[in-house]
DNA sequence: TCTGGGGTCCTTCCGCCA
DNA sequence: TCTGTGGCGGAAGGACCC
């Protein structure tokens, strides 16, 4: 879905439509007010004070140089009469199950990769194999525009989408038209199309992999198909270094993951300053105890529990640790997931201050 | 005034045990 | 009794993704 949270937002403040836009935060201060004529004021990223992300940037905020996951505070600087929204998850998912729900009138076989995002299986569905013409993908580009236009009918919304032979080169695929594109590859597009774009295009290579490539002289997916497969093993290990190899050659033989278990549950927050243990001990027990509570309630309301408890910590510098206790037991109340947290955090040097505090749940089962 | 929140998966290390 | 090996679960960290 194109720059999904802030479609979303444009549907219910059409007035915005073609403006420069950020979602971010989740406060109410920044909700917009109406005014005595009826028209509505929104927040400006200039108004904004705090320690908030962009989540999502309309293409005309874009334009300004600021997209996910920059501050707030730093995109205020770049674009301070950008109009700042926040974040309504609350509508996002329910946005999120429309679409998934249009797609799957036509292709019932979908993986779902977060809110705004699905694979899509079409090789099944009646006409995705038929000629158009001379066009050997004309079946399955028909079969494509229609999806969309029932992901449009059902949401008001754009996607982008990538019909290829596999999950890797789809993803890509799906970026090559953005927003409102559709690109069909096959096979024999691959030089053409994939490996002049930079590796970072690549669903698996982040930042680091990138810089470690980029130290080798590999700046192109096509600059990466060519190295010997040796070399990338001998450079990234054997598991990641054939990986990177059969990526480069757009090869990728993954099924669609239909359906899944989650495997954690957790609950974080970045607070408004960062605390001292000892100084903030109160505020801190507080938040701690809360998170803990809202671990629990997600756990019983999905119908799990958690044998692994865990909680994390973000210090002043950023540095984040981890601790984790493995219980007898699975557990989902609020008491036994804050007794195991507190153990856990007693295991912490808490010299530094914090700025972020999390508690999780692993190893779930079903109850 | 830098840097969210919710996840998954992988690697490494360590202790325990056969 | 000593030493090596290998599997496994648990713990911690890190890379990556939406």
């Amino acid at each position: 879905m194109d720059a999904f949270y802030a479609s979303v937002e444009l549907l219910r403040y059409p007035e915005l439509q073609g403006l420069p836009v950020v979602i971010g935060g989740s406060g109410r201060r920044h909700q917009p007010v109406v005014q005595p004529d009826g028209t509505r004021r929104f927040a400006r990223l200039a108004d904004y004070a705090g320690r908030g992300v962009i989540t999502t940037a309309t293409y005309a905020a874009r334009d300004y140089g600021v997209g996910s996951g920059m501050g707030l505070m730093k995109a205020a600087q770049r674009a301070p009469d950008a109009l700042l929204l926040p974040a309504d998850f609350e509508r996002y998912r329910d946005y999120s199950r429309r679409f998934k729900a249009a797609v799957a009138e036509i292709a019932p076989v979908i993986e779902d990769r977060g809110i705004d995002e699905i694979f899509i299986e079409l090789t099944d569905v009646p006409g995705a194999q038929d000629s158009v013409g001379f066009d050997a993908a004309g079946g399955v580009r028909a079969l494509a525009q229609e999806i969309r236009n029932n992901v449009r009918r059902a949401t008001g919304l754009g996607c982008s989408m990538g019909v290829t032979p596999n999950k890797l080169l789809a993803k890509i695929a799906s970026e090559l038209d953005k927003p409102d594109g559709l690109t069909v590859l096959v096979e024999a597009d691959l030089a053409a199309r994939v490996w002049p774009l930079p590796v970072r295009r690549i669903n698996g290579i982040g930042p680091k992999a990138a810089a470690r490539l980029l130290a080798l002289g590999v700046r192109t997916i096509g600059e990466l198909a060519a190295r010997p497969r040796a070399e990338l093993v001998a450079h990234f290990g054997r598991a990641y270094g054939q990986w990177l190899h059969e990526a480069a050659l757009g090869r990728d033989d993954r099924p669609l993951q239909t359906h899944g278990e989650p495997v954690s549950m957790s609950r974080e927050t970045t607070f408004e300053r960062d605390l001292h243990a000892v100084r903030d001990r109160a505020l801190l027990a507080r938040i701690f105890t809360r998170l803990a509570e809202q671990v629990a309630t997600d756990l019983q309301r999905k119908g799990y529990a958690g044998r692994t408890i865990g909680i994390k910590l973000r210090f002043e510098d950023f540095k984040t640790v981890t601790r984790e206790l493995t219980l007898a037991q699975p557990v989902s109340d609020a008491q036994a997931i804050r007794h195991a947290a507190g153990l856990c955090l007693k295991r912490v040097d808490l010299s530094r201050r914090l700025r972020l505090l999390g508690v999780r749940a692993g190893s779930l089962v079903r109850l």
